[in-house]
RNA sequence: GGUCCAGUGGUGGAACUGGUAUACACGCAGCACUUAAAAUGCUGUGCCCAAAAGGUAUGUGGGUUCGAUUCCCACCUGGACCACCA
């Protein structure tokens, strides 16, 4: 009988109190770091979904630690934020508290599963220990300049009552709660990661261990726009607009200019504008549309034209029109675009719709396409283009922007889709911002000793929706001295963003309660960087780029030793309801891991978590599955219930090619025919325990067959383990090896082909000749028969494998 | 619109560098055990054909090859990310 419930809780009891995972420094062994991403500790608790990643993660971990590694596989939680913050106000407690209580949940929903986390290097990002050195980053990037204040208008959500960082934001509506994101000028704390986008975009190249689909989404992401700027002036002002392309090469076909409506230049110029109601009433107009719907690409583009403004095409002197439309985006490049209808598809949809010159001077082969019915967008050869004509654009593109620089009338230039990232939040519920406001000395840091600087007790953490956070209603709090005067000053009362913490996370781990540095540096050097790490895709441009970002600020000043955070990077895939639809409360189709657990065991809820499919793909829940897992490991059981070994070789065959099997799928992480190799090996032995009383296979073997399971039913093997004598933890024994000589069949099973076609099978010696071979397949009478009255043109044959008879 | 990924039985999926398509598991059907059911065991299970033989099948159409789920081209469908980024 499996008694799982038995077996589980006495095996977790056992590694808890030998200690089986705490991990310490060890010179003689390499090292290993897997990591999880940490959870977001919610009040409802894991669903099955949750854990696939961490099984993947501890089987692996199990594994290299029995291949002799020194293996760190440590948790922690990351539990400041909107989530938190609003549970704690509709539930009036205070976020403190309900952190607490999900974390211990959380805790112990991951303690039956039997996972191997040294649990002594837990990390709580909302714990001041752990803050403390959050609060002392910020404050050395705020010395380097990177940390900086900012009166741009940023993303608002209203429901929310904070400020958000585009990273933020989904489809243009607030990640978290959907609404609608309005523009707001305010003073922000911003960080400059645009600093950093050229090496976070080339450094993708110096990792070839992480997904493809993940760096093609952070490239995405940064957007890096080669081109160049050129300034056109305005005629009759010393006005001057600058604009970017990344066309140069088309701007003998500028028939107007287009600023964002937001430009400052169309304030500067207001005098000279004659038509200014009808410009003012347009800006005025698109005020009221969201940012969503205004920046839609299928919405038709409207704009109005500055009578009175002229710009001068810097190349040839000629007089272009000037209009705002809402097509053009303050917050990219200059603000500003050349536009050239033959050769851009936008500026082609606003020509058309409002009459405007369209000048064609690309062409190829001699030709103009689609002049006239469309914009003509690829690169070609100049014409229409004086000095620049008969160039290629890419050489026109070169020689133009070296004549601008000559000028001084431009210059190339890079530009990124990447915006600074906005760090402040008017919320309660994150890391005070370190800083001290003082009307003499301006910006000063809150002293290194006084650090961390702790989030005071508040009476209601409700957002206060002015732009300040609930922080700047304790005025004991707020008001405070200069550290560097003496005189009166105020704290800074925004927090930070919930992902401030999970950008350093992993380095906490290596020295989790080190009170005197953020990490020690013989401790980093021992452990880093982090080997593997895995979590879900829905992280590929928020906390991938954000600690990127940091570990390589950390790296510039010191404290880290590699460029790189991870090496490795694979994504779990998301497990469905049974549904097919997302796991969530609103579709009832949420299934809880304890219940599963209870039933039929942590172990069969791992095995069947990892035999679902490939480990990055999604795929539903179904709970029959559970089953299949289960009868496996009752097969698995009832075999060391025998004491009567007898081995046969076919079996001792077999279970070397699983061992090999097994070992190298867990190393790709295909987890799933790792799982269907070994139900195959159960299978045969059934099917020979069937025939006689005793098991096919040397007691040996026998445990090695236990110990690729391992990793996987870590409790139910752990009892077999102790079933057959063996006193110290299976945990602790060798990995096993195999032996490529019993590996090879004496005997395979030769395919007979004619003409491509699969007609008989022979059982033959594995290293049968050619010649044998296809005297033996010609007297097999169902290969007679399709060579009859043929004659035979060719013969293939694949040694080991199959044998082709090509007739005619 | 751009970039990337994927389409294989009733279902989840397997097939290593082109070489037996459908491993493994679920489900289903039949049989055994049982008064009965559950559990368990055995047998079968892509489609056409009574069976054998044979034919046919990996989204659709074409190509390369002795041989294609795998490589190439076009298309269809679905998903992920980005998107008026100049």
């Amino acid at each position: 009988m499996y008694n799982h419930q038995a077996i589980e809780k006495k095996w977790q009891a056992h590694w808890q109190k030998t200690n089986l995972y705490l991990t310490e420094e060890d010179k003689n062994k390499p090292k290993y770091y897997i990591l999880d991403m940490f959870p977001y500790p919610s009040g409802a608790g894991l669903h099955v979904g949750h854990p696939k990643g961490y099984i993947a993660t501890d089987i692996f971990a199990r594994m290299r630690r029995m291949q002799g590694y020194n293996v760190l596989h440590p948790m922690g939680f990351d539990a400041f934020g909107l989530p938190a913050e609003n549970y704690a106000i509709k539930n009036k407690v205070n976020p403190k508290v309900s952190v607490a209580e999900s974390v211990a949940h959380f805790k112990e929903q991951l303690e039956i599963l039997g996972f191997s986390y040294d649990w002594e290097r837990e990390v709580n990002t909302t714990d001041p220990s752990y803050y403390k050195w959050t609060q002392w980053i910020f404050l050395k990037m705020w010395e380097k300049g990177l940390a900086f204040e900012s009166n741009e208008p940023i993303n608002w959500c209203p429901s929310c009552k904070t400020g958000l960082a585009n990273e933020d934001l989904e489809d243009g509506k607030c990640e978290r709660c959907g609404s609608e994101i309005e523009q707001k000028p305010m003073r922000q704390w911003v960080l400059k990661i645009t600093d950093y986008a050229e090496r976070l975009l080339n450094d993708l190249d110096k990792l070839p261990d992480w997904e493809e689909s993940i760096k093609e989404m952070q490239r995405n992401w940064i957007g890096r726009s080669e081109g160049a700027e050129a300034i056109f002036k305005i005629a009759g002002t010393d006005a001057k607009a600058t604009i970017f392309t990344t066309r140069m090469d088309t701007i003998f076909g500028c028939t107007y200019l287009v600023l964002a409506p937001e430009n400052e230049l169309v304030l500067d110029l207001q005098d000279k504008i004659t038509n200014w109601p009808e410009v003012e009433e347009y800006i005025e107009s698109l005020k009221n549309i969201p940012e969503i719907e205004r920046t839609s690409a299928s919405k038709e583009k409207t704009g109005v034209k500055l009578k009175g403004i002229k710009a001068i095409n810097p190349f040839n002197n000629e007089e272009v029109e000037v209009f705002i439309a809402d097509y053009v985006l303050n917050s990219y490049g200059t603000g500003a675009v050349m536009a050239v209808p033959a050769h851009d598809e936008r500026d082609y949809e606003f020509a058309k719709k409002y009459g405007l010159r369209i000048k064609s001077v690309i062409s190829i082969n001699n030709e103009i396409p689609f002049e006239g019915k469309a914009a003509f967008t690829d690169d070609g050869i100049l014409f229409h283009s004086e000095e620049y004509n008969e160039l290629s654009s890419g050489e026109a593109r070169k020689k133009m922007i070296a004549w601008l620089e000559i000028n001084k009338l431009g210059a190339k230039k890079i530009n990124y889709r990447l915006k600074d990232w906005v760090f402040s939040r008017q919320r309660y519920w994150g890391e005070p911002i370190p800083l001290i406001h003082c009307n003499k000395c301006k910006v000063v840091a809150v002293p290194e000793e006084e650090l961390p600087l702790k989030l005071p007790e508040v009476e209601s953490y409700e957002p206060t929706g002015t732009g300040e956070s609930p922080l700047a209603d304790i005025s004991e709090w707020v008001n405070t001295t200069c550290p560097k005067c003496g005189g009166a000053a105020k704290r800074e009362t925004n927090t930070m963003p919930q992902w401030a913490g999970s950008c350093w996370y992993y380095l906490r781990y290596i020295d989790n309660k080190n009170d005197n540095s953020l990490v020690d540096p013989k401790k980093e050097k021992y452990w880093s960087p982090v080997d593997f790490y895995v979590g879900g895709a829905e992280h590929a441009t928020r906390h991938l780029i954000y600690a990127r970002f940091w570990h390589k600020f950390l790296y510039d000043i010191g404290i880290a030793s590699h460029e790189e955070p991870f090496i490795k990077l694979k994504h779990v895939g998301l497990i469905m309801g049974e549904d097919g639809r997302k796991m969530s409360k609103r579709w009832g189709n949420v299934v809880n891991p304890d219940e599963v657990v209870h039933k039929s065991g942590a172990d069969a809820m791992r095995v069947y978590e990892m035999f679902m499919g490939p480990f990055e793909q999604a795929c539903s829940w179904n709970t029959n599955g559970v089953i299949g897992a289960r009868k496996f490991l009752e097969k698995v059981l009832l075999f060391s219930e025998i004491s009567n070994y007898q081995e046969d070789k076919k079996i001792t065959s077999l279970l070397h090619k699983t061992i090999k099997k097994v070992t190298a799928d867990i190393e790709d992480f295909r987890l799933n025919t790792a799982v269907s190799a070994m139900m195959i090996l159960a299978n045969e032995v059934a099917d020979y325990k069937a025939k006689e009383s005793a098991l096919p296979i040397s007691k040996d073997n026998f445990l090695n067959f236990i110990k690729i399971l391992a990793p996987f039913a870590p409790h139910l093997t752990e009892e077999i383990w102790e079933k057959q004598e063996n006193k110290n933890s299976i945990f602790l024994s060798a990995w096993p090896t195999w032996d490529e000589v019993l590996i090879k069949d004496e005997t395979i099973n030769l395919i007979i082909q004619v003409n491509g076609k699969l007609r008989a099978s022979l059982e033959v010696a594995a290293d049968i000749s050619a010649e044998a071979a296809y005297s033996l397949a010609i007297i097999q009478d169902n290969v007679k028969k399709w060579l009859e009255d043929k004659e035979v043109v060719k013969k293939i044959f694949v040694s080991g494998k199959l044998l082709n008879i090509v007739i005619k």
